[in-house]
DNA sequence: CGGTCGATTGACACCTTTCAATACGGGTGG
DNA sequence: CCACCCGTATTGAAAGGTGTCAATCGACCG
């Protein structure tokens, strides 16, 4: 039993650009089904041409890449909302990885009818376009981080970035958001060891400007922890939902 | 006095897609002119929302962006054929500045004119969107590089990157090319200190593995510097140019 | 209850950065 | 024509942020 695009929960989110009836209806028919997917397990791969793009519409992720030494680098995670596949529907092939972190519920779309978004739907073909310059100006942000900042400016930035994107989806309660990862992911997104990001954590813990534990973080003065880490802060801009 | 589309010398090159009589006859009438600039002068601002968006037809530049602390990080070398301020069509803002290093000759568009791409030419939308993922791709490739591998793999990555793009253009002349770009521009697209880079840079000269001195790439063993870098050689894909 | 996985810590090694000084070519003004 | 200045390229030495190695601890699981 699938959610129908009308009914679909994210939309009422404040983070997303309302949709038309017009494109909601064209949504439901690009909508070819659902799928839950376990803890763990990958969605798309490197190097793929899947005939199947997604929607995530629960759970989170994150897409990664990995080199010839078994060395992987973390390039985003996936959050609510995210649109997955975007390179294996534009080049025809993936340029990362993107696997499940926790349980995933995403709507599956199919990627033959990709092409209508651009010969019926400028509008949704705009849109596209948005997210894969959005990405882009996103990566942009990360490869400066890892390549000027310290471990320590690098470790708030990202945990700064995490609050704020999983805030404007209305889960963060209290000055609290779950964050299912685990060290070595923020680890291999920052290019940093496993060890120094777990002792960098701890600074960040001990100055009270960030406690990660037990899948929980919590950053009770976004401003103070901006200003520790040299960081200008930044409203997430409304997106669209695909 | 204007270079028209239809005698572009781009267009001529093998790295690009050709292009129906129909799309050339549409970019003659969405370019409003050219523009020459000079060395060492910015094209584009971040967060700036230009009305005027370009192709580099000739001469190379540079996207970066510049941390509170005034570090910088190159983000990309800016080739001709390169299309600059995708950003600032498709979001209303730039993420990064551009800027040429050496003259460059510009074709000029308006951007009140973009939405036409998606609303009538479809073809060239879905050009725009591939152009915005491989950017993407590129920045992960970037990422991962920055994030994983050592000053040593890291620098015989990005000069056999610049050495293969360059070729793709044919501008290399008995695997010889000119990259006027100075090793602070290689070392801030890195992360890398400038006195570590040039070290390197040695040690790639002594090992004959890459040559780059005034201005001169030169890479006899494209294979060789692969292997000892342990990057696997991709040929350049096909690209649009719009 | 042994086994595995993630989080923590302490000690030590080392790749990079920072600091300093020299060299070289181009441009400018006397 | 030459002294002087400036930006870039080079090098050597020392300082330091991060990585690697190893061991402990707690939670979960068959």
């Amino acid at each position: 039993m699938s959610t129908k695009c009308s009914n679909c929960p994210l939309r009422r989110k404040d983070l997303f650009i309302p949709m038309s009836q017009d494109d909601v209806a064209f949504m439901d028919r690009f909508k070819v089904g659902e799928l839950v997917i376990d803890p763990g397990t990958p969605i798309l791969m490197e190097g793929s041409n899947s005939p199947q793009l997604y929607t995530a519409l629960h759970g989170m992720g994150l897409r990664h890449k990995t080199l010839q030494n078994g060395q992987r680098q973390v390039l985003n995670f996936v959050f609510p909302g995210d649109f997955i596949g975007l390179q294996a529907g534009i080049l025809g092939e993936m340029g990362h990885s993107v696997d499940a972190t926790t349980r995933m519920t995403l709507c599956v779309f199919d990627r033959s009818e990709f092409w209508n978004f651009f010969k019926h739907h400028p509008e949704r073909a705009f849109d596209l376009t948005w997210l894969a310059a959005m990405e882009e100006h996103f990566l942009g942000d990360a490869l400066a981080t890892v390549g000027q900042r310290t471990a320590f400016q690098a470790i708030s930035w990202a945990l700064l970035r995490l609050f704020q994107r999983a805030d404007a989806l209305g889960l963060a309660q209290n000055g609290v958001v779950r964050f299912p990862f685990r060290q070595r992911d923020l680890a291999d997104a920052l290019g940093l060891s496993l060890v120094h990001t777990n002792k960098t954590l701890r600074q960040l813990r001990e100055r009270q400007l960030a406690h990660w534990v037990n899948g929980a973080l919590t950053i009770s003065d976004l401003e103070a922890l901006a200003e520790q880490a040299e960081i200008t802060l930044e409203d997430p801009a409304k997106r669209p939902l695909i």
